[in-house]
DNA sequence: GATGAATGAGTCTTCATTCAT
DNA sequence: AATGAATGAAGACTCATTCAT
């Protein structure tokens, strides 16, 4: 067999990589086998050892691969204009989230619930989580400026903590569904503004 | 003295229970051996599987001990009186959350990324959480519905919403905060208050 | 199954010990398998490995026991007083490896050729062999002393020397005999006598 | 045009042949991986199979044309005219073992080492380096012979004893410096003579 | 009851060799 | 003829669990 061209290449990793998503999400991280990751893709153990060194980097790419893939769904809706209030952009990611998981064929929210786990122990995947979640926050607190802008909310000093707060309620939304999948964006959405104080009393 | 010999049990099983939360979250579940949690219990084998009969087994009790653990720390505050506000509510539960990491000598936050990891795939372990999940949040719809009796928000008919977007925030808290590190109780209740709209927008 | 005595662990270390020493030296060490190992050996993988913590550990034993042993049954013969002439002593050194090897029932000469192999790749065994041998050297060059002593031979500013030479003749004894069966230590000894100078011309 | 194709086949094999001798050399025999000589010698692994059709015959080509390289170096000693003593002839093999070392750019002790390691596995290694040592031996005794004629040494009846005796010094000096590095050609041929004795003793 | 040695199926990974292109 | 991707049978080692003492 010659040289394999580029494509055929990333065509090999994606297959791999599909594999070990489904394999993931069914049986969680560990309890995951390369023997089944192998047998999943359709290749012998050789041919995804040469896409893949070591079961870790198998991990990495599936867990950043589903970051990155729901950044570039995410990332129009942060930068929409005119900017739209927070509960509406709250409910506009989350109905992304649950886009992707349907588009792609495996629940992004249990992968990332493994993930999350994962970097618990593993240092890169830690690493590269922490940059992904640094950056995204950073997006929320941009977006939630130019609501500021838009009258949408009050223009405030604290303009980092909302975005903590956003934040949580979106990595919240992915923990709650994944264990009692009975939450829906628009709920989320009407709950945020439910939770809205009448008036500042702290 | 079948007293004394319960209450021994009970100490064992601490004991045990004790050493497996410190492996758990030093290494992570599937990482954990249970020669780790043999030899840091300070028992034999045998002694150990006489009181957990599996591995799974000893999973499942140390993220049931820690949950029930919390809960009885968060339960008065959900039934104070007066209520309070829902951003001063979210403080003092994620508070306390800090607090039970530092009593108990271990990360719950931790342990509890690691316990959704595994439901994922432990069916016991699922319906446990679940349940706990959904009398959590039925407690905190019970909590914000008297802080509308306070008149901290507007009585709505959206109060199951509402707290599905509170315990979004609590959990969210709990990832943000054991991913990033970066993440105070005070933080999130400005943030939730930044929040508010300045006029509701569909 | 409580624990177990001190001489019960050694004796199952022996074992284990002559299993490997019986594959090493059908098979040479690498192309031994551990499994080759734990079946000779009559115990579980496990058990094998709660005893030698790995293959590398397994060799290093087999090869020093082989080593220590011999030694323990040529220091005597270097000891010896009054001390041989070195033709004589060369014989009683090689027919005491030749013994070793029909008593301890595997052939010590092929465990030291594949000893020697390794210790090219392998540092801890390398450093153990070189400690060995320059111990060795030494004993022999003290033995020498005595025997110039005794007036077997010229004493000269070169014991060192002679020791090497001395040396290089029992372990080209050794690998002569291990490639080609058909060295005998009486002829090693005539065969050194006869190679003496008439005079000294060099 | 056979002849250059025949030309440029002998290259490629020379090409290979050095290739593996540097890895054998730095990883031992079976370290050593088909990957690592394949791109060592910059052929593809096709090329390296169709000049080489397994790693065995590539082991047996490393050692034999090692052993090779090294007769026709010596050869000239063996013969030379007139004969030198024993002590002598002992010197200049060993040297040139040295040199055979310096020249080809790979430690030929080394090499020798894992060849007779591998010699205990391999049937047709074995008879390969059976027939190289029983014709060296051969060479040695009759340059005895003529050292003898020469007067250097007397003319005994144990002139196969006597070429045991050297080849055992050779092939020990070889053992002896690839363990120890402190072994000197000159020292040997000191020792040598330094182990005369000053009267027969049997 | 308690002990801890023993079990052995299962894990990840390697690597000599082949053969489609 | 050459390439190098693919194969898949081993290999070393682990670890939840058991049970003889």
């Amino acid at each position: 067999m010659p040289k394999i061209s580029d494509e055929k290449r990333a065509a090999r990793r994606a297959q791999i990589l599909e594999a070990a998503w489904a394999c993931f999400q069914k049986e969680g991280l560990h309890a995951t086998t390369m023997d089944d990751i192998i047998r999943a893709s359709g290749l012998s153990a050789g041919a995804v050892y040469s896409y893949y060194p070591s079961k870790d980097e198998l991990i990495l790419a599936a867990v950043t691969t589903s970051l990155s893939g729901l950044t570039s769904l995410v990332i129009p809706l942060l930068q929409a204009m005119p900017a739209p209030a927070p509960a509406t952009l709250l409910q506009q990611i989350a109905a992304t989230i649950d886009q992707f998981t349907a588009r792609e064929g495996y629940d992004l929210k249990r992968v990332a619930l493994l993930g999350w786990a994962e970097a618990q122990r593993n240092e890169r995947l830690r690493a590269t989580m922490r940059g992904f979640y640094l950056a995204f926050r950073d997006l929320l607190e941009q977006a939630l400026g130019r609501a500021a802008d838009a009258g949408h909310l009050e223009r405030s000093l604290s303009g980092k903590d909302a975005a903590k707060a956003l934040l949580a309620m979106i990595v919240g939304f992915v923990v709650q569904d994944a264990l009692l999948h009975d939450v829906e964006p628009e709920q989320l959405a009407r709950g945020l503004a439910a939770l809205a104080p009448l008036r500042r009393d702290d």
